[in-house]
DNA sequence: GGACCCATGTAAATAGTTACATGATTGC
DNA sequence: GCAATCATGTAACTATTTACATGGGTCC
């Protein structure tokens, strides 16, 4: 299960509460696991009873209590052994590309609608990542290391996006192409 | 729900058993949404309780009868409905990604073999995709529409293996760089 | 004789989402 | 007054995986 070792690592540098979980978790921004909040405490309740983390309540005056959660060192070194850790490499799970491959059912204008459609997705999604400072945090890293690796994990965010976007362009002007050469359109004529 | 249109589209040509789909959504090969035998199974009996299909025992000599599904029209309706609706862009979700993020915590040498472990990985998931006759059956597609069509998804497919694998090899060589600018070897010296 | 393909299913566990529930504080 | 943020949780449902279960046929 991913979502520990999420949580995990979260926690190695410094303790958090859920509720400042549930908000590095929610799916924006470029984090490569998503969680709801309800999956986060429930996750956190399990992490605890087997001894990975540990809570402590912090009492607040103008905001609730809160409990910040830190690793134990059963943790620690579970997290370690995660990290070093062989991931397979999976088959693609997406939703826009299995719809995708069946396409050819519809209309050649229904499916160009369709590609169109994503194309705007993709083209709003790459902007908004690229406009809310997504690099801005990595000038605050002190280590180069870190600072590489962790702008290398950007880049790969926004380059899937680009990638996707690059290929669908592609494909939707081959498309449009065949399209407009085999089936050319009838004149209209007038009727007298 | 996506296994449930997934299957819909599978059968909208021809009818196809319970087995023959968890061959078809096992994992292997392209097909962007993969499912076990018993997901399988249970999907196919709540969409005949709701009317989507419907079941023909087809009685077997030498092998166990087979039961095949159909789609009835309602099935039909649904799944046209399906391939027009437009799909969100969801936040990537990537074991591999999600453990990349924190290699940082990591000494240079781990990291550098946690990259170069998943470089072989993705070049034997490459080599294995090209050899297994990955295009073949596009010979067999008569519709020019269709074959583009099949053609692009199973581009996107590779294509997006060819693009981590590229992004991990120009990280892992400005990762080395790093490496032997900022820690220059200390030249061992003989003791006398 | 053992492994693998055909063929279909159930039971149980784990993972993930959606809806429900509460209550104080801050800003418009 | 209404919406948003802070803060934590439960209940119920849906989705997915792993293990259990059976049994004939083919190939080496």
């Amino acid at each position: 299960m991913s979502i520990k070792h999420a949580i995990m690592s979260c926690l190695y540098k410094k303790p958090f509460s859920g509720y400042d979980l549930s908000k590095m978790f929610d799916g924006t921004g470029n984090f490569y696991w998503a969680a709801t909040h309800t999956q986060i405490y429930r996750t956190l309740s399990e992490l605890d009873s087997n001894g990975m983390i540990k809570s402590q309540t912090i009492e607040q005056e103008q905001s609730p209590n809160k409990k910040i959660y830190f690793l134990t060192k059963e943790g620690q070194t579970e997290l370690f052994k995660w990290l070093n850790t062989e991931m397979e490499v999976e088959p693609i799970r997406d939703k826009f590309q299995l719809q995708f491959s069946f396409q050819y059912y519809l209309s050649d204008q229904e499916i160009i609608n369709n590609m169109e459609t994503r194309i705007k997705k993709l083209e709003d999604r790459l902007s908004s990542l690229r406009s809310s400072g997504y690099y801005k945090d990595l000038k605050n890293v002190s280590s180069e290391k870190e600072r590489l690796l962790k702008y290398l994990s950007l880049e790969y965010g926004v380059g899937i996006y680009e990638y996707e976007l690059q290929w669908l362009k592609k494909g939707l002007s081959r498309f449009k192409e065949l399209v407009e050469n085999s089936a050319p359109k009838e004149v209209e004529k007038p009727i007298f």
